[in-house]
RNA sequence: GGGUAGGUGGCGGAGCGGUCAAUCGCAGCAGACUGUAAAUCUGCCGACUUCGGUCUACGGGGGUUCGAAUCCCUCCCUGCCCA
């Protein structure tokens, strides 16, 4: 098993314990919850997207805002991904929208089809303008579905273009006279698919480079939907033990489990949020006192507060759930009804739920002694 | 009383001789969602079913036709206009 699981760290004077879950606040926003609501629900750090704030409202009017932090009110932490995720979620599921070259990664946009490039340095000098605390390298994911030889290209290209990071991020530092107590922090991402030597073949070139932390990059279940335990447990046994682990858009409560069962420290994921908005709320954490955390011991369920036996349930929707939407006495009929009737609150309620229960989870995770 | 437009599945509303158990929207029932093109998307949605079909259906009744939700007659009922 890894070093020491529950840490503490300090980023631009900023305390925060691993592991932690990030929800995805993907354009500056958690669609409907306001950051003190996010407070209450126990999140302490955030994820922004460089590439949609590229677009909207653009970078240098963050900037101008004073920052991501200030524009949005939030005063934890806050990570950027870099627009790597859009390459892959964006280009490679729609070759429309856009097409990759050693340069970068050249977009047609979500908004009004122009046309913008997104380069590794451009990934980095957006994510300096959001003013963030931890930045994440542009990476070329690709599809586990990908033959082998397209995969491998895709490592070459992302350690390639995570170099190219690397050397604007230190100019950007020294331009920008930070110290090593107020720059962010930086991660790589390791790409490489199912295949073990991929994996090891891409750490191999990012560890040279010498990041704050590792990401697991692109997805890892595989076609049928099974956890990739071998790559996930032996990816991170390659990278050192001082250093964060950073499973990206990970995942169902019991992947973010499994992930940690293998070594890593940090997760973030829309599920929380969008299953929320979408009436799906995770209850029955059952995980107190099984210390050896078995998957299939975990106890998770879900209700669909939509479904109509729910239409007259007046109880709230977990007794003894600490989230503003139990404490406040929201019951699930009336949860129910927002939703019936197209009531962005239902959605606002049901979400806090869910990111109270994900923090839920990772503070159990912390006090298990591993 | 006269004229006129209509009566289609829970609702709205297509269809105007066969390929209609009937386009589509809403409502309803369930499901999906993993670095957010997602307050989105998918399936089901007359009854019964051994899922191949079987039955009852487009206001009521009666005709024409090989065949009618679609054409004709008649009755009933609505909306609108004129008295």
């Amino acid at each position: 098993m890894m070093g020491e699981r529950n840490r503490e760290l300090v980023v631009r004077g900023k305390s925060l314990r691993t592991p932690f879950f990030m929800p995805d606040a993907t354009r500056a926003s958690i669609r409907g919850v306001m950051s003190e609501q996010l407070s209450a629900c126990g999140t302490e750090a955030i994820v922004v997207n460089t590439y949609h704030l590229m677009l909207q409202p653009g970078s240098d009017l963050v900037a101008q805002a004073g920052g991501v932090h200030r524009f949005m009110r939030w005063d934890g932490l806050v990570l950027s991904d870099s627009g790597g995720y859009q390459v892959y979620s964006l280009i490679h599921k729609n070759p429309e929208m856009g097409r990759i070259t050693e340069e970068g990664a050249e977009f047609r946009s979500v908004l009004d089809g122009s046309k913008h490039l997104l380069t590794p340095e451009k990934a980095m000098q957006v994510q300096f303008d959001l003013g963030v605390d931890m930045m994440v390298v542009l990476d070329d994911p690709r599809p586990n579905s990908a033959v082998e030889e397209e995969i491998h290209k895709a490592v070459e290209r992302s350690v390639r273009w995570a170099e190219r990071c690397r050397i604007e991020y230190d100019r950007q530092v020294k331009a920008r006279r930070l110290t090593e107590e107020s720059r962010p922090l930086l991660f790589g991402v390791v790409q490489g698919g199912k295949s073990r030597a991929l994996r090891k073949k891409c750490v191999e070139g990012l560890l040279p480079l010498g990041f704050d932390g590792y990401g697991f990059g692109a997805r890892h279940i595989d076609e049928n939907g099974e956890f990739l335990t071998d790559v996930v447990e032996y990816t991170a046994s390659l990278l050192p033990e001082d250093k964060l682990r950073f499973a990206l858009g990970v995942g169902t409560p019991q992947d973010i489990v499994r992930f940690w069962r293998c070594g890593w420290d940090m997760f973030d994921c829309v599920i929380p949020t969008r299953e929320g908005r979408h009436g799906r709320l995770f209850v029955k954490d059952n995980l107190i006192g099984d210390q050896n955390l078995r998957v299939e011991s975990l106890g998770v369920d879900a209700v669909n507060i939509t479904n109509a036996k729910y239409r007259d349930d007046f109880s709230v929707i977990e007794e003894g759930c600490g989230c503003p939407t139990c404490m406040g006495g929201y019951t699930k009929a009336y949860i129910h009804h927002l939703f019936r009737v197209g009531e962005a609150l239902g959605g606002q309620l049901s979400m806090m739920h869910n990111l109270f229960f994900y923090n839920k989870l990772i503070k159990y995770l912390r006090s298990v002694n591993n």
